[in-house]
DNA sequence: CTTTTATGTAACCGTATAGTTACGTATTAT
DNA sequence: ATAATACGTAACTATACGGTTACATAAAAG
């Protein structure tokens, strides 16, 4: 089995998230690969419906299809979602820096940039 | 400062996500809380148009709205992604475990629960 | 061969979305 | 007071989206 390093656009990867119903999709295929049918009777909705889901799901790779015989079998393919964790990666370290802090630096650096425009005005404003 | 345990609905957080602009908008908040009209001359689009991505991710709680004078400067607000991590939990065992094993694993499980049907014709298809 | 089963696709529909321009409102400047 | 600034909102438009029913195709069963 080959390695190819494929990179999965958020793009695709967050709007197939978006759906509640592609997420219910990606829940049960936890669980196990599952043909199309079975799938779709899980859900409330009609049988095209969610075909068209699985095709966004292909399209965004978090799922590959898999023929056998007339049945198509849905795996999860959790590679885009590492992606989605590589984006969270860079909003990590928010969650342990006091918004406190993170507010008085944020605005002192406000401060800065219009420094300019506010000089000839009353500077003790704040 | 009080604490209020909020749930954030993933509904409404992968929603906000969804659209790249918003996410540039949230990428240029981890620099630092902006004015709406400092964050909208950073995009090729109209004021208004960055005015109801700013109210979309204001209901998703992803960012806070701070009145300064006739500015409002836009803060980061993490905690919703916080929970978009928590629903990551789920998957990050997948990208560990070896994917032939999974589907060897996965399909084992379809063979049983379709047993009841294919019982009685050819045994020895697999 | 014909029928049944499993599934995808096409065509259509109502609603949501992302954009636009025009306007309203509150705050600061003159 | 009046003008300018920094926004939000309303109204409108084109397109995308999620759903439906009807149809197409391919494999398995009879």
């Amino acid at each position: 089995m080959r390695h190819r390093s494929v990179t999965y656009s958020p793009e695709s990867t967050f709007h197939a998230l978006a759906d509640p119903t592609r997420r219910a999709v990606l829940d049960l295929l936890r669980q196990g690969s599952q043909p199309a049918g079975q799938l779709a009777r899980a859900f409330p909705i009609s049988r095209p419906a969610i075909s068209k889901h699985l095709r966004l799901l292909r399209r965004a790779h978090l799922v590959q299809e898999h023929r056998q015989g007339r049945h198509r079998l849905y795996q999860l393919n959790p590679a885009p979602l590492r992606a989605v964790d590589s984006w969270l990666e860079q909003y990590r370290v928010f969650w342990q820096t006091s918004l406190t802090n993170l507010k008085a630096f944020v605005e002192s650096e406000y401060a800065k940039e219009t420094s300019v425009a506010v000089s000839k005005k009353k500077r003790g404003e704040n």
